[in-house]
Formats: structure tokens, sequence, C-alpha cells
DNA sequence: CAGGATCCAGTAGGATACTG
DNA sequence: CAGTATCCTACTGGATCCTG
């Protein structure tokens, strides 16, 4: 509220909002962000993961509805549509409307977008990473429940 | 399975899994972790975020399930008993019971765990930070609504 | 093509009560 | 203390239909 700087009341920040309170506003960032969908909409912008073909992976892209779509393979328009309302109001992402015979929108990471992405990424990654490893305890688990009672 | 080696297995995992497939592994393994509550038990159990009195913050601990509870608001004991089952399920904290008169249970991180913690860590930290941003950019975004139509 | 509006099933998750 | 079991609500999220 006060006429502080951005960097200023940001610091402070970084003490004051703490995410194990129920009632804190990071709370609710937390579990905004900590969301598949975001996840994913955020890396497929972020150029993240293999792409058929070669390209500039890593680098920020502009990408339309129906490419990331077809990128996040299993994910309702309801749920992209949702995600990316979000992700805009957020102010992580950028909608562009281009008035073409169809109309065009693309959508592309903003700074800070791109700031959580690179966060993100490591998320996405470590599952990838460690899928054989968190499947090998799964089966032994799940193998001691029903084998010795030791 | 084989008899390769761990970091020999993660390094072609690495290119097999594929977290965009929906029928991939690594999506469910992402939807997992993608959840408030195991980025909270995580935080705890990392020893992340302000502690009260002086403590060896950042350092891995072993919690009982009460003062988990207790760390994180707002979690129900059912949240809170079923996050834990699972990660304790995927190989990422160990459960250690102490018959005491009253069962004493603790958790704690293990090697795997504390590795997508350090990932974690930064999620939570980034919802932190970045607040006061994020705050901002709805208060826009929302005011455009009924804003001027431009 | 991009997405709003609806309907509706499935499930996440809270409250409560009981147990070793 | 550290759960398990049950009930029940509310929201998630998919499918479908419709519009600019």
């Amino acid at each position: 509220m006060a006429t502080s700087t951005a960097s200023e009341r940001r610091a402070v920040a970084k003490r004051e909002y703490d995410a194990f309170l129920a009632m804190c506003p990071s709370r609710q960032l937390l579990e905004r962000i900590s969301d598949k969908w975001v996840a994913l909409v955020l890396a497929a912008l972020g150029g993240d993961g293999p792409r058929p073909g070669q390209s500039t992976a890593g680098e920020p892209r502009a990408m339309r509805f129906s490419e990331l779509s077809r990128r996040i393979s299993g994910v309702s328009q309801k749920m992209l549509t949702q995600t990316l309302r979000a992700l805009e109001r957020d102010g992580m992402v950028t909608r562009t409307v281009t008035p073409t015979v169809p109309v065009t929108v693309t959508y592309e990471l903003t700074a800070l977008g791109h700031s959580l992405q690179g966060v993100m990424r490591g998320i996405k990654e470590w599952a990838e990473g460690h899928m054989e490893e968190v499947l090998t305890h799964r089966h032994e688990y799940d193998h001691r429940q029903v084998g010795a009672a030791d």
C-alpha cells in the first residue's frame, strides 16, 4: 500500500509470506502452481522436452492454443483454457489475439512466467529422471504388504 | 530389474520418459508430486521455512506425525496420512515406529526424497517470493474486466 | 480456430467417530 | 499419539454443444 518500490516490497515479502500458514496468500499461490497442467503448460511454452525435429529447445516460444493442446496430450480444452486464463491473470503468460480469418491466438511466457518455468522445469525433469527409482520403490512397498510379515 | 547401475538406468530414463505424453508413467508421477501437500510435507521434513526459535534450518529432520500436523497448518489428518503413505511408497520418506507407551512414529526424508525436496523448495520459495508481483497482476487483470473497454 | 456455457460423473478432501 | 474407517459435500475436470 505504501509507496515503497517493488524490490523493497519483495524483499520484505520473502520474510512475510509463509506457505506453511493456511491463511497466507502464498499458500493459495502454491496450490495454484502445484498443478500438473500448470507444469506442463509452462514446460511447453518454455520450450521444454523432446520436440519432434530439431528446435530451439529451452527458448521461450509463442504457441497457439491448438498447438499447446496437441503438445500436452490428454488435456481437455476446458482445462487448457482454464489454466491459461489463470496464468494470464497471474501475469505468467501473455495472450495475443491476431484478427486473421479464423482468429489466431498465441500465448507466450512473460518474464515472471519464465522465472517460474525455470523452477518448474526441475519438477518435470525430476519426475522423468527418477521414474525407474520410484517404480522400484513402489514395487517393493506393494510386495511388503502381501509378503513376509517382517 | 536388470543388473545395470542406477545411474545407467537413470540416464536412459531421462530420454525414455516424457511427461507430455498422457500415457507415460512420468506423467502420473508428475501429478503425484504436483500437489500442495507433497510440497509442504517435503518442505517441512527438509527443514524449510522460518522455524520458531533458532534451528538447523535446511537440514533434513525426522518429525513426528503430530509435529508435521502442527507445522503444516490446515492439513487434515486424512490428507497428511495419505500424503505420507504415498511418499513412503514412492521411497521419498521413511516411516519409523518406536513402540513407546503411546506409540511414536517419525518420518524422515530418504536420499531420493531429499533430492526432490531440493527442487520443490524452489517452488515454495518462488510462491512466497513473488506473491506481491502476482497479486499486482491479478489486481490489474481483474480491473481490466470491469474497467475501460479500451 | 479459439473458447464460452452446460451438464454431469468422479474424486478430492473435510468432519467425525473409533482403535491399538 | 497415530492412525483407520465412514460419511458426505464440493469442486475438479471431461464431454458435448454452441458461437464469433
